[in-house]
DNA sequence: TTAGGGTTAG
């Protein structure tokens, strides 16, 4: 190639390189971009054509020239200082030009100069501007920009467009506004699968999975056919409700359409299998997947083994993953950092940390930070943990001090909880769960007035316990159950069922765990706010409706109390049932009377 | 020579 460019000009002499005469130029401005348009394969050609130039004195202040180096340096993604340079030497840039340079920032890690380059665009915007632009604004979640550039777009008549449409319609769901995203989607007078997709991942994304199935269902009636993309966000509906075997029907019907050979339909099933527990059938796919995997296939496996309480086969994989030269990223090593947390890998845990910093030059998030700060504190080593968390270069969020909270409460460390509590009050005053946390923490040692001063605060405050919540799923429906529920058409029966596993407990030598519930109830009391938990109550349902030997599986949206911890062990082992129990934060497998977070989460 | 949608943590 750079004999090519050579053969045009000659210099006179090579220890003295002329500039390019005048005449010159448009003929080798010309010749450049012929190659240029052919060189979108390598970094290696615009290097090389970008030295010619300079060394020939082409100027890249020349349109022509410039221009097309910018749309190769963006379609390579080559970092945008480099554009940005030659961009700010052209004279009066076409709307080409400044398209170009806002998708390079659209597509880059760091979109938002995308937006402040459009707000000194000095032509006007073409059709091509918005869905850039709107690309940008939905990674940064910047939903007023997003309004603003709305109304830009119908100001410049362009609402009526499908790609614009979909543009805005995928803009509004990034920034959480799902039914500004709906409301786009109902008005559009033709609907194509890409908006059906984005509708759909709208609200998948925002935690509204049963309207993602509803959708779905629309869809498919509708007769679109789900592609790849459709998949994805079905799955991860699924993967929020638990609905294993809605996935499995999904899993059916790839394999049917020859889905399953996509590669983000893969990694959403698999991480639908690990986010219900199912480790073995992720591992199914994850073997399956063979030579397709990438880096998120990796991460969700290890992610998916580490909640699950396999610390130490997400730690060997993770030495697989590495062998196959895959390269972990941030989300890799929280999965890493959350495993040796969870099984109590103390120095294994610092041993990963200082590689993530020192081999692979990830400057540590606040998880990872979140991480070693839980490493240390369920180990006991809470005065460590506060240490760490003073040496810590970022400062420290609601989740640092709310983790230091927690191991105080299983520690039982009165002086350094008090302190997270203070720290927390100021940074998030209405969270509740830190109110039970602490009056948790009071609770167990007997400080029964401090615990009612919690509980006073609370309720000056205005501050609402979150009603505990418990999800099943029976056959094709989800069923949710909250605490003391007399809701269900089953109630009957299911509190029946509670009677009979409240007498067969007693039997194996069940002692309600009282210490956790918030106030010096009479103790009486306090064992029947236990019992109608709505974990117990979703477990009494799967008890009077499934044959006996099935799993149970269970999605809660809080912490599992103590007490709902060792019921549920002896049910397993009395009732002889398998039972999953996805909390907010990890999975506990029961299986005849113990469970695989061996006591310890 | 330019246009829209996807998975992993929290």
């Amino acid at each position: 190639m750079e004999d090519v460019l050579e053969s045009l000009h000659q210099p006179s002499s090579p220890q003295n390189p002329t500039t390019c005469p005048d005449n010159r130029i448009p003929y080798l401005v010309r010749k450049c971009i012929a190659l240029l348009q052919n060189c979108a394969s390598s970094k290696f050609k615009l290097k090389q054509i970008h030295a010619f130039s300079i060394r020939h004195g082409i100027p890249l202040t020349n349109l022509d020239m410039g221009k097309h180096l910018i749309y190769a340096a963006v379609s390579l993604s080559v970092p945008m200082n480099y554009a940005h340079n030659i961009f700010t030497n052209i004279q009066s840039p076409n709307v080409f030009t400044w398209n170009t340079m806002i998708r390079g920032y659209a597509e880059s890690e760091n979109p938002k100069p995308a937006i402040e380059l459009y707000n000194h665009m000095e032509l006007k915007p073409d059709t091509h501007t918005f869905p850039f632009l709107l690309k940008a604004v939905s990674k940064v979640v910047n939903v007023r920009a997003g309004e603003k550039i709305h109304s830009h777009v119908t100001k410049n008549g362009f609402e009526s467009l499908l790609f614009v449409q979909n543009s805005l319609l995928h803009m509004y769901a990034a920034c959480g506004r799902y039914e500004s995203a709906y409301n786009i989607f109902e008005f559009m007078p033709e609907k194509d699968i890409v908006a059906w997709n984005s509708v759909i991942n709208g609200f998948a994304l925002n935690g509204k999975p049963n309207e993602a199935l509803t959708l779905y269902k629309k869809m498919v009636s509708e007769g679109v056919e789900p592609d790849g993309f459709t998949m994805v966000s079905l799955l991860s509906a699924c993967a929020e409700l638990a609905a294993l075997a809605l996935g499995r029907r999904a899993y059916v019907y790839m394999v049917k359409v020859g889905l399953n050979t996509n590669l983000h339909s893969s990694n959403a099933l698999l991480d639908l299998y690990a986010k219900c527990g199912t480790i073995s059938e992720a591992h199914k796919i994850f073997d399956e997947m063979g030579t397709r995997r990438n880096a998120v296939s990796w991460t969700s496996l290890i992610v998916g083994l580490a909640v699950n309480g396999f610390g130490k086969e997400a730690l060997d994989h993770f030495k697989e993953m590495e062998r196959e030269e895959l390269v972990p990223s941030e989300i890799t090593f929280v999965g890493v950092l959350y495993a040796c947390s969870h099984c109590g890998m103390v120095n294994e845990g610092f041993h990963y940390f200082r590689r993530m910093k020192e081999e692979y030059e990830i400057v540590p998030i606040m998880e990872h930070h979140g991480c070693m700060v839980d490493l240390l504190g369920r180990a006991g080593l809470v005065k460590e943990a506060y240490e760490y968390i003073q040496d810590m270069p970022l400062q420290p969020n609601a989740v640092i001090w709310r983790t230091l909270l927690g191991a105080c409460t299983i520690h039982g460390h009165l002086g350094l909880g008090a302190f997270a509590r203070a720290q927390l009050l100021h940074l998030e005053p209405k969270e509740s769960g830190d109110y039970v946390l602490l009056s948790n923490l009071y609770a167990s040692e007997q400080r029964w007035s401090d615990v009612h001063e919690v509980r006073r605060r609370m309720l000056n405050e205005g501050v609402r316990k979150t009603p505990g919540h418990s999800l099943v799923e029976l056959g094709n429906q989800v069923h949710e159950f909250v605490m003391g529920d007399k809701t269900h058409p089953q109630s009957k029966a299911i509190y029946e069922m509670l009677v009979e596993i409240a007498k067969k407990l007693r039997l194996a030598g069940y002692v309600p765990q009282t210490a956790n519930v918030l106030a010096d109830i009479e103790e009486e009391e306090k064992e029947s706010a236990l019992f109608y938990h709505s974990e117990k109550i979703a477990i009494a349902f799967m008890l009077v409706n499934t044959l006996p030997g099935t799993p149970i599986r269970i999605i809660k949206n809080l912490r599992v109390c103590a007490d709902c911890h060792l019921a549920i062990k002896l049910i397993s082992k009395v009732f002889e049932r398998e039972i999953v129990v996805r909390d907010c934060s990890r999975f506990h497998h029961f299986r005849d009377g113990y469970c695989s977070c061996k006591d310890y989460w």
